[in-house]
RNA sequence: GGACGGUUAGUUCAGUUGGUUAGAACGCCACGUUGACAUCGUGGAGGUCGUUGGUUCGAGUCCAAUACCGUCCACCA
């Protein structure tokens, strides 16, 4: 038997959360495997990146996951979370060649290929512990068996497959495009990983002479740009062909919102739409004048290199701003790039990979970017070609990943077609077959999938999957056709396993080929399987692979699917897929859910889950989203080893409502003197702060140097976390109440005859908390679920039923019933928190195990060994009783009354009080039978309770709805505070009683509201009115 | 420039299809350790629901405008 001194007051949930997620992984309970007589269901996890450690936002993440998936393994479902990490390629090759280039002073090219990708492994089977280790502790109950990572075998046999069949079907191409270079780590970056920076910076105005200018025309015309060096690769200046009628649709259109615009909009678009005039009145001659000399072929001089360029007409170039005329760098600039391709100019690279100038820059050859600039400046000045320079705020585009300026830079890259692909996805959404939750989201996939553009899946990396395309490159027509007819007669030749494509040089003019020394095309030669043999062949024909490696999105797109065996027909991917939620944040619904789902259609024909929900962020207290650059992180293993993990996930789930993110206000906890300090975005990038209150430093993740390193690290937490942890500790105390009450616990039937009011209430709320609490979780409605629980067990169990539970426990006649009851409420309780605070409720569980193993309602059966995988409680409707909840609603009331008094007049807690109750006889019947517990509870004693009661004197008058409760305070009564205390509730009753008659005085009210809330009011009015009576003859009495 | 979200107590957030004088938690104030729990208990103070207008018998809730905060997308020679 259990006392108090064997169950601390704390739990002790460091230890127990160790021991019992090792106990539950032993019994297998995470692992799932195919059973045709159980209905799946089935997660799998966001890879979390492989080289990262896990943030706040990964708990919340990973936690609704959590629940989701104990949920349903307690509803009877073969529950299968899918656990993995992501390769992450760009993020993790940088970290490594970050730590090669510190610790060894190396760079990747020293170590090769080869050398390079084994270390990133090897630091990769470290870093993959450690964040495995933190969802472990955080209590995932992932399969872990199951454990994918997207650069591993079965992931890379995937990718190949589906690398091969969309190159098959000719959805996959290489093409040459402008992509954004990051020079510091020599690679494409996608657009999604560039951020763009406000940054002062200058805007040039340059003159370009104009060769040979007629009578009439102008000797220059000015460009102006922000990147003055990108002129040394201009092919063109161009200017709009038909500024006259461009000039027309501007002023057009500036009308129209003219017309549309509120007040404060209204003098901005004056202003614009007065500049345009201004520009037609005094620029469109000359605007006119350059499109004319455009079209007549006029050439340019390009500057210091002495290059003739054409003016170009095109529409790109906007009249009304700047000079009209716009230098046009195909190979350094989209916009100029899409001119390029339109009016078949050259494209000329000035760049080397590592951002200095190469030999296309002639004397600037070697110069880095802003070494060229400076000199390109003065030497323009210096030869009187600079018009001018004026300050201007410029978006300066940064790699995410170096921090680095990007450049804008012409390479080969491969391609998915999208046209179709995208298409499938949409669909797949807009016919409903896959939602997106909240449905708000759904716009932005469907808006990003209809641009349909092309993804650009190569990445100038070497961790990655390495493209499986071997080429070579073929200078004549005839030279391909027999290169294709040599690959094709090679042995081990399958078209079912290898597939051939030609792309054509963009240059068709053989002449111009053979002078440019450019090949006809390359032959692309896509190999299905890594171990065929038939690439030894091709490469003794001089193939060579193709050095990039794919995007890591591209792997992660076949997650659902390749982590269930695809492309084999395993029995996993035929049993769990298609999978059914998918939990993740917002950014990623482009990035990675449209592209899962329209990889899952294209490979195995099927959408990869049924539900997309997407949860809020974790903001700081200053609305800034948190992250380790900030400063304003919080690592979840600070908040587990302080508050503990069922804290943490329950904080997580409290958090997560419907419509918004969510602010968590962060302290830095002194490792001294356990003092928390609100961070502020002064102290929170500091390597040391100092203690205000014990005065000592401590360090913070930005500790470099060794003194600073050696403090005792200061974590950074929120206190908001208090409030799951009390919560934990509550629960915790109250299974300590009922192990030591449940001494001599038998299971026996319980008798519905002999439930008291309290019981037939409980169970009522049970029902209701269960019916409502399985709704929300399936609706996602998270911070809801919390909410209920909370509420249920803080007041509901603990605070009003254990509490009346403690007479008859301490009844012998009335001990045994009251025992099963308790058992049982326990019972349900631990199993609908089981999902969000798993550890304390299994904790519980074993305890109630071991001292009433058999219990239940009515008739008692053996519990489950184990409460994660107890079956889910299901809401007996049947003891739903609205009119016991009202009753009891009416006992609440009438304690907190008798409570209120006892405080206002300052009674002693011990100090007993009498009171009568003047009510109905059937108010008078519930007051009776809930009179001990308002002597417990309030230490209130009823003297009589009925329509004719005896008012004692002195008293203080309760005027409740229903009853008149009147407490004898003879002895005790202090007159001034009874007399405010009445006051106040007439003057609050008066307001009341006034404005309820005013509505109901009110023709237009009484004629067309609903009857039923017409009868609410003159209820609520003929309640007030009593009150207010019995309010004012116990002022009487005072005086 | 486009799309979306938010604005309710000192703080962080709830608030169902419009219907009593708007709730919770934390914090604050007062009182209290008799055997589950001071990580606790009891009571209390604290809000003209961003602003303006409209619809309605009735608006935190619906509509329009407006201000501010935030997120995403696009673009800026």
């Amino acid at each position: 038997m259990s006392t108090i001194a064997e169950i601390p007051n704390r739990f002790d949930f460091e230890t127990a959360q160790t021991r019992i997620y090792q106990q539950w992984r032993e019994k297998g309970y995470f692992h799932a495997v195919p059973d045709p007589k159980r209905k799946p269901y089935t997660i799998v996890i966001p890879p979390p990146n492989v080289t990262g450690a896990l943030h706040l936002g990964h708990a919340l993440n990973n936690t609704l996951q959590d629940v989701l998936i104990r949920f349903k393994r307690m509803q009877g479902y073969n529950a299968l979370w899918m656990p993995g990490t992501d390769h992450a390629g760009i993020a993790t090759q940088a970290v490594v060649e970050k730590r090669l280039r510190e610790n060894e002073n190396k760079t990747r090219h020293d170590l090769g290929r080869e050398e390079l990708v084994r270390r990133i492994w090897s630091w990769k089977d470290e870093y993959e512990k450690r964040i495995l280790g933190q969802l472990q502790r955080l209590g995932a109950s992932c399969d872990w068996e199951r454990t994918r990572f997207t650069l591993d075998d079965q992931c890379a046999r995937a990718v190949r497959y589906t690398f091969f069949d969309l190159f098959q079907k000719n959805l996959i191409y290489r093409g040459k495009r402008l992509v954004n270079w990051d020079t510091f780590l020599q690679t494409a970056v996608s657009d999604d990983e560039v951020n763009t920076e406000t940054i002062k910076g200058q805007f040039w105005h340059l003159k370009y002479p104009v060769i040979d200018p007629q009578p009439g025309e102008p000797e220059f015309v000015i460009v102006a740009t922000t990147r003055p060096e990108t002129m040394l690769g201009d092919t063109a200046v161009a200017v709009h062909p038909d500024p006259a009628t461009a000039l027309h649709k501007v002023e057009q259109d500036l009308q129209d919102r003219l017309a549309k615009a509120t007040a404060s909009e209204r003098s901005a678009l004056e202003a614009q739409l007065e500049a345009i005039r201004q520009r037609r009145s005094t620029h469109l001659e000359s605007l006119q004048l350059l499109a004319l000399m455009a079209r007549n072929g006029r050439r340019l001089l390009l500057p210091l290199l002495n290059r003739e360029i054409p003016l170009i007409a095109d529409t790109w170039p906007k009249p009304e701003l700047g000079s009209g005329c716009v230098k046009i760098t195909p190979a350094h600039d989209p916009n100029d790039y899409e001119v390029g391709k339109r009016c078949k100019l050259p494209m000329i690279n000035i760049l080397n990979s590592d951002g200095t100038l190469n030999a296309e820059a002639g004397p600037y050859a070697g110069f880095s970017l802003k070494q060229a600039r400076q000199k390109v400046v003065a030497d323009l000045e210096a030869q009187g070609l600079l018009d001018r320079v004026e300050d201007k705020e410029i978006e300066l585009p940064v790699s995410d990943r170096s921090k680095t300026p990007i450049e804008p830079f012409l390479a080969d890259q491969w391609f998915v077609k999208m046209e179709t692909l995208a298409q499938s996805a949409m669909n797949a959404v807009s016919d409903g077959r896959v939602s997106i939750l909240p449905k708000r989201y759904e716009r932005s996939y469907l808006d990003w999938l209809g641009e349909k553009r092309d993804w650009p899946v190569s990445r100038q990396l070497w961790w990655g999957h390495q493209i499986p395309v071997w080429s070579l490159a073929a200078l004549t027509d005839t030279e391909a056709e027999e290169l294709l007819a040599n690959v094709r007669s090679l042995p081990g030749f399958d078209e079912a396993k290898v597939a051939v494509q030609l792309e054509l040089n963009d240059e068709t003019d053989p002449e111009k080929r053979t002078r440019l020394n450019l090949p006809y095309g390359h032959l692309h030669v896509a190999i299905r399987d890594e171990a065929d043999k038939f690439a030894a062949s091709l490469e003794s024909l001089g193939f060579e692979r193709q050095p990039d490696v794919l995007d890591t999105w591209f792997s992660s797109a076949l997650w659902p699917h390749s982590t269930l065996g695809w492309p084999e027909k395993t029995a996993e991917l035929n049993y769990f897929y298609p999978t059914n939620t998918l939990v993740t944040s917002r950014d990623i619904i482009t990035l990675w859910v449209a592209r899962m789902v329209l990889m899952g259609l294209n490979n195995v024909g099927q959408i990869p889950f049924d539900q997309v929900f997407i949860h809020p962020k974790i903001l700081d207290g200053f609305g800034e989203t948190m992250s380790k650059s900030k400063g304003n992180g919080i690592d979840p293993l600070d908040v587990i080893d302080k508050f503990g993990a069922d804290a943490l996930r329950f904080s997580m789930v409290h958090l997560t409502t419907e419509t918004q993110d969510v602010r968590m206000p962060v302290q830095f906890e002194c490792p001294n003197c356990a003092a928390s300090i609100e961070q502020t975005k002064k102290n929170r990038i500091l390597p040391r702060v100092e203690c205000p209150s014990c005065k000592k430093p401590f360090s913070t993740q930005w500790a470099s140097t060794p003194e600073d390193q050696a403090l005792p690290r200061g974590p950074v937490l929120s206190e908001r976390f208090e409030v799951a942890r009390n919560f934990s500790n509550k629960l915790w105390n109250a299974a300590r109440f009922a192990m030591i009450r449940l001494e001599g616990y038998e299971p026996g039937p319980i008798d519905f005859e002999q439930l008291t009011i309290e019981d037939r209430w409980i169970l009522s709320r049970l029902a209701t908390v269960t019916a409502e609490v399985t709704k929300r979780l399936d609706e996602f409605a998270f911070a809801e679920v919390a909410r209920l629980l909370y509420d249920f067990s803080w007041q509901d169990f603990c605070s009003f039923y254990v509490e009346m539970l403690k007479e008859r426990l301490s009844d012998e006649t009335t001990r045994p019933q009251a025992q099963r009851l308790l058992a049982f409420v326990l019972d349900q309780l631990l199993r609908l928190l089981h999902p969000i605070m798993p550890f304390v409720t299994e904790e519980i569980w074993q305890l109630l195990r071991g001292i009433a193993p058999v219990r239940g309602l009515p008739h008692p059966q053996a519990a489950e060994e184990w409460l994660i995988v107890a079956a889910w409680p299901k809401a007996e409707m049947q003891w739903q009783r609205p009119e016991i909840e009202s009753q009891f609603a009416l006992f609440q009331t009438a304690l907190g009354a008798l409570r209120e008094i006892r405080a206002k007049q300052n009674i002693p807690p011990r100090r007993e009080i009498q009171f009568v109750v003047r009510c109905q006889p059937h108010t008078a019947l519930l007051i009776e039978q809930t009179s001990i517990y308002l002597e417990s509870m309030a230490a209130a004693k009823l003297i009589a309770a009925g329509p004719n009661v005896t008012t004692p004197k002195p008293a203080a008058t309760l005027a409740l709805p229903e009853m008149e409760i009147c407490v004898d305070l003879t002895g005790l009564i202090d007159k001034a505070a009874e007399k405010q205390r009445l006051e106040k509730e007439h003057v609050r009753l008066v307001g009341l009683i006034s404005g309820t008659e005013g509505k109901l005085s009110n023709q237009a009210f009484v004629s067309k509201a609903p009857l039923d809330v017409i009868d609410k009011f003159r209820d609520q009015l003929r309640q007030s009115r009593e009150q207010l009576a019995a309010v004012e003859s116990a002022l009487a009495d005072l005086q």
